[in-house]
DNA sequence: GCCTACACGTGAATC
DNA sequence: TGATTCACGTGTAGG
């Protein structure tokens, strides 16, 4: 393949002085020519024989392979995108509708805890509605150690309105403060992710 | 490009016979790369020169940004697929994991209605646990014209038990068997999908 | 021996 | 005109 043939200057040469300059250059052209022929080679990656001509032959159905799977993967990827935009973005609208509709309406969210007597109170909780939320809630009363009654909810203007008469199941006495204070940090918890709220009643 | 000179039979023909063979076969050679190199060329999209060496150096170009950018789309893929995965998994996770805890206390599904007086309605409904559903339940009720009062809600074992007592808004008395037939279909509808059940309810 | 594939040198064409 | 590219015919090495 890179075989070179020396030029025989043996001859009268002075004919061949004119020639060998057009000489050299098609040499250097075939040279050159030969190089890419031999980098597209190893470009790809199917071997069928060292020809030049299926050197081309392979390139030529290997672009062609590219083309195609970069054209179904490209597609593949649209529609990923396109299912998780539907399954996410109702989502985050739901929440921002909520948003809206609560400031709109001059709604805002408010924890408010009371003493009956004893370990038992009276809670109220406006939050915006969102999917999950009350189950949550109902997680972290339960891991709070409250036994809920005569519990309430109401949805309206994209908020949710929690009342419920709960007691500690424990005996221990809970300070009014301290629980409004928990149940605010559950509400931001649950805002700021959907994360269950169990992990943060745990810690009590 | 595909110039041809046909050969001149004006010389002695004899020493050129046996030549023949390869003179032809050689032009086939010639003009099957010739072919390849065009074919190729038709497939990559930039045009810098006709050459025949720029044509291979384009080809080698394009493969590469080929190999790049099919890499590139697959590794996204991948990482997308991986993401879904993470945020789907858990949903269904959670669903089984309440299926599994409900056989295993042997709670089963309910929804019972009984009329307390007029369009008075005492309304109990056993469920899967599942994120959104009690959100879903609210707004159905209303969408169907139930006003809640004296709400409970439990959750336990994977279940959740909602107990209401509701009266209709409308004053169109509904018959209990219709009531519990709707909850009934709703709720199917919330185990399938994770659909609003709010279209459902305003079908009525 | 044939056949395939290649490199070579050369004349011509195009810029 | 000089540089570049091409097609051509040929000699030849390896299967």
């Amino acid at each position: 393949m890179g075989r070179r043939k020396l030029e025989d200057d043996d001859d009268n040469n002075n004919s061949k002085e004119f020639k060998s300059k057009n000489l050299q250059a098609e040499r250097r052209r075939r040279q050159k020519l030969s190089d890419r022929l031999l980098t597209l080679r190893s470009l790809v990656p199917i071997i069928t024989n060292m020809n030049k001509a299926t050197i081309i032959d392979d390139a030529i159905t290997y672009i062609q392979e590219l083309q195609k799977t970069s054209q179904v993967l490209s597609e593949q990827l649209l529609e990923m995108e396109g299912s998780s935009e539907e399954s996410v973005m109702p989502m985050k609208l739901e929440i921002a509708v909520a948003q809206h509709d609560m400031k709109k309406c001059g709604i805002k969210e408010e924890v408010k805890v009371s003493n009956i007597d004893g370990n038992k109170f009276l809670i109220k909780i406006i939050v915006e509605k969102k999917r999950g939320c009350f189950t949550q809630l109902i997680e972290a009363m339960n891991y709070l150690g409250f036994e809920l009654s005569e519990t309430n909810v109401t949805t309206f203007s994209g908020a949710m309105l929690f009342s419920s008469c709960v007691h500690g199941k424990y005996g221990d006495t809970l300070m009014v403060e301290h629980i409004e204070e928990l149940l605010s940090e559950m509400m931001r918890s649950m805002k700021t992710s959907s994360q269950s709220a169990i992990e943060l009643g745990n810690t009590n």
